[in-house]
DNA sequence: TTGAAAGCGTTACCAA
DNA sequence: TTGGTAACGCTTTCAA
């Protein structure tokens, strides 16, 4: 009928000092310098901790020591798997270094990422990871005045104060291209975004330098599109069916999976033979693209060394800020071919 | 070249004070109960808070307080989209209450979850919602004698002291089987899963269920799968395409949509028509398996609700523990057809 | 190696 | 309404 008071009384440090005849500090020192401390009395702190069921408060430890052991990571798109591969990158790295990661979704709503911020900066987390929405810092600074060091994920900023891990971009949309030339595609386009995104621009860029380099045996065009969802691939699709055939791109570089999926789909439901009338390379490797009907080659983002590459740069800064040096890693993406470009293969 | 030393002093609520010219406590009351403050005085607080960038220390504020307004989440696989909808819909429901959500991805991991579970329980939070591996619940007792409310999701413990929100596993199944049968099928097969997984095991007495209500008229029988991702999926396949086409069923209940995608892209390779030879329906609407070739018909879990739900219970729990009693929600899944089993509607 | 005591920045209480 | 002050549970000197 009502809840139970089970609410039992939680011990403490003090609890645990008398309980094992020792003084306050040497439980402390018994916790996290163990070897300052003899392992009789050690064994007697410990057979006294199990007994009494006793818990660190958190709470207290950030408070006296101006800092905790946890990682706060902010990700723009937790419904994208590429920020959940960063998630899981970071964790490990953190791992190794006994240290956790507590992650907050900002939804892709700007003023959440800033609450997030804040709530990390308040609790004094050991340090801040930032996948943040595309082109917006706002909360990142307070933090940093504050003291509180962040990194990067997928973003750069202007200051140079500031580490960031950044995938190339350009080199994604340019192996893009070039694995489309090379099946003997010559009359390409480019599906998607528009210049002021600027990953999908520099997405874009690279795909035009695969092109450039041809001397004029291949063509691209661009079709922007608002947003790289998979209703936009339909548009663009929609778009391409509508032209004559001879007038129709032979290969197709999307700037985002789920608009290749899209796509995908409207030039299967009409008849478009993929690969063998119009190949199509994505990008992202996003899992919500995987096991589509034809599998999608992309260009597959490094989402798990992004977030380990991060957690290490955070790490070194927080642990030896006087060695660290702020630097920006550039990962690079990586070529996947699958049934789309190059068709089904026995 | 080295790092700066822009480690700014933090400023504290006595600096507040000071500056403000009034005592330490109007300035927590001017925080916490402005009501308490004369508008005067709160205006001379902001405006020195304003001036000298202070952020409360949550740690601080945990420590005197007892615990905090923020909610830990821990949650067993964060690349299933089922996860990140409850982890949506808590945080919704949480930000009414002005509290906030961090999230621990155990990944399937029981000793992360453990992990996870100790740190909230260190951390002091407010509450903890755990959504866990199926059959593992190390680490909640711990918590909870210590005080802490844990409502768990997707799962229920033995005690019922614990609230939780569970879907109607055995509903889903019999949807699922009832939808097929009502398109006229009448050889089913249930794929995927074993009896020792629960839901697994509800989802398939609910489809046997459907399937006793026909008196007969049709038939159902089980492949069992040791897992239910894709391959396990192409296994089923691979074992349907094996028999002669008489003795295939016409309808298949997967267990899950991930093994349903494995099964349709199978099926279809071998030129099987669905859902004209079979008709397929997965199980969980999960977001990895959106956009396939072929649509698939799911039963849809109500993630984000359950969340919601979950998130409610708990704070109900947390803010007034006198009038709250231990229950367990059902919430009910949803037949969600599309062309995998109803075929291509224009 | 161990013990004692001074904070850390809040909240919450009581007196004014 | 306001001010003063004792916790909260830990880390971290400093002496012993």
């Amino acid at each position: 009928m009502n809840n139970d008071s089970t609410r039992k009384y939680v011990p403490s440090m003090s609890d645990v000092a008398k309980r094992a005849g020792v003084a306050l500090g040497t439980v402390s020192n018994a916790l996290n310098s163990p070897d300052k401390v003899s392992s009789d009395t050690l064994k007697r702190v410990h057979l006294a901790i199990e007994e009494l069921g006793f818990v660190r408060n958190r709470a207290a430890r950030a408070l006296a020591a101006g800092t905790s052991n946890t990682i706060g990571f902010v990700l723009a798109d937790l419904s994208n798997s590429f920020f959940v591969d960063m998630a899981r990158g970071a964790e490990e790295v953190a791992q190794e270094h006994k240290m956790a990661v507590l992650l907050a979704n900002s939804d892709v709503m700007v003023p959440k990422q800033k609450t997030y911020l804040n709530l990390f900066d308040e609790e004094r987390v050991a340090g801040i990871l930032l996948a943040p929405i595309p082109g917006y810092f706002e909360g990142m600074q307070k933090a940093r005045s504050h003291g509180r060091d962040v990194v990067l994920l997928n973003a750069t900023a202007d200051e140079p104060e500031i580490c960031s891990v950044i995938v190339n971009n350009e080199l994604g949309g340019y192996l893009a291209a070039k694995h489309l030339i090379g099946l003997g595609r010559t009359k390409l386009m480019f599906a998607g975004g528009y210049d002021q995104v600027v990953p999908l621009r520099d997405r874009r860029s690279g795909a035009q330098r695969a092109v450039d380099e041809t001397d004029g045996a291949v063509t691209i065009e661009h079709v922007p599109t608002p947003e790289v969802q998979a209703e936009h691939g339909r548009t663009v699709g929609a778009a391409i069916l509508s032209r004559i055939p001879s007038e129709r791109p032979d290969g197709v570089v999307a700037a985002a999976d789920l608009l290749a999926i899209g796509l995908l789909q409207t030039l299967s439901a009409a008849n478009v033979r993929v690969p063998e009338d119009i190949a199509i390379i994505g990008h992202d490797n996003n899992q919500s693209a995987w096991d589509s009907h034809i599998p999608l080659s992309t260009i597959s983002q490094p989402g798990h060394d992004l977030g380990a590459a991060a957690a290490r740069l955070l790490i070194e800064e927080i642990k030896h800020p006087e060695r660290h040096v702020h630097r920006s890693v550039i990962l690079e993406p990586s070529l996947l071919a699958k049934e789309s470009s190059i068709g089904r293969r026995l």
